[in-house]
DNA sequence: GCCAACGTTGGC
DNA sequence: GCCAACGTTGGC
């Protein structure tokens, strides 16, 4: 079992809508890095639904990855934001993964809280000038979160 | 809205 | 292969 944090902004794809659908897709991820991690999910994985860009920035719930990835279809759509003309269907360049929503805060737990937190000094997510999307979370930080910060 | 940090592109 | 220029992310 691993453990991750996804970012979204909450005016595109908020928790809300995740909750809504009940499972969602994750795609769009345009960054190599972030790519590769979404390639390393398994079924069954934990991962933190992160909201940046917004009013209250923080992790706002859990979600579990419903399935493993696959050739993200927005990198084909040729009208749409995320299209890759580089991309083609025998050669799919960016991958996409299905989320199912698990839990929502009653409150998101906020970066600021994090960042002073410091048990979690080492988070990728505190780092300064931390910027990727889609990242590993260890087993112990995520354990502590949940403990510490209970909701 | 600003801007620091980072990733990507493209000229050489 | 280097690196400047540019675009994007995302906190503040």
């Amino acid at each position: 079992m691993h453990y991750w944090l996804l970012k979204s902004e909450p005016d595109a794809y908020s928790i809300d809508d995740l909750k809504r659908q009940e499972v969602g897709t994750w795609d769009g991820v345009r960054n190599y890095m972030a790519r590769n991690n979404l390639r390393a999910m398994k079924k069954g994985d934990l991962l933190f639904f992160y909201h940046s860009s917004t009013t209250v920035i923080g992790i706002a719930g859990i979600a579990e990855v419903e399935r493993e990835a696959y050739p993200d279809p927005s990198q084909f759509k040729k009208a749409g934001k995320y299209y890759d003309a580089k991309a083609t269907k025998a050669k799919p360049i960016w991958s996409a993964i299905d989320v199912r929503f698990k839990k929502k805060f009653k409150e998101a737990i906020t970066l600021a809280v994090l960042k002073n937190d410091p048990v979690l000094a080492d988070m990728i997510l505190t780092q300064k000038g931390s910027r990727l999307s889609v990242q590993p979370v260890t087993e112990s930080h995520f354990k502590h979160i949940l403990k510490t910060y209970k909701v």
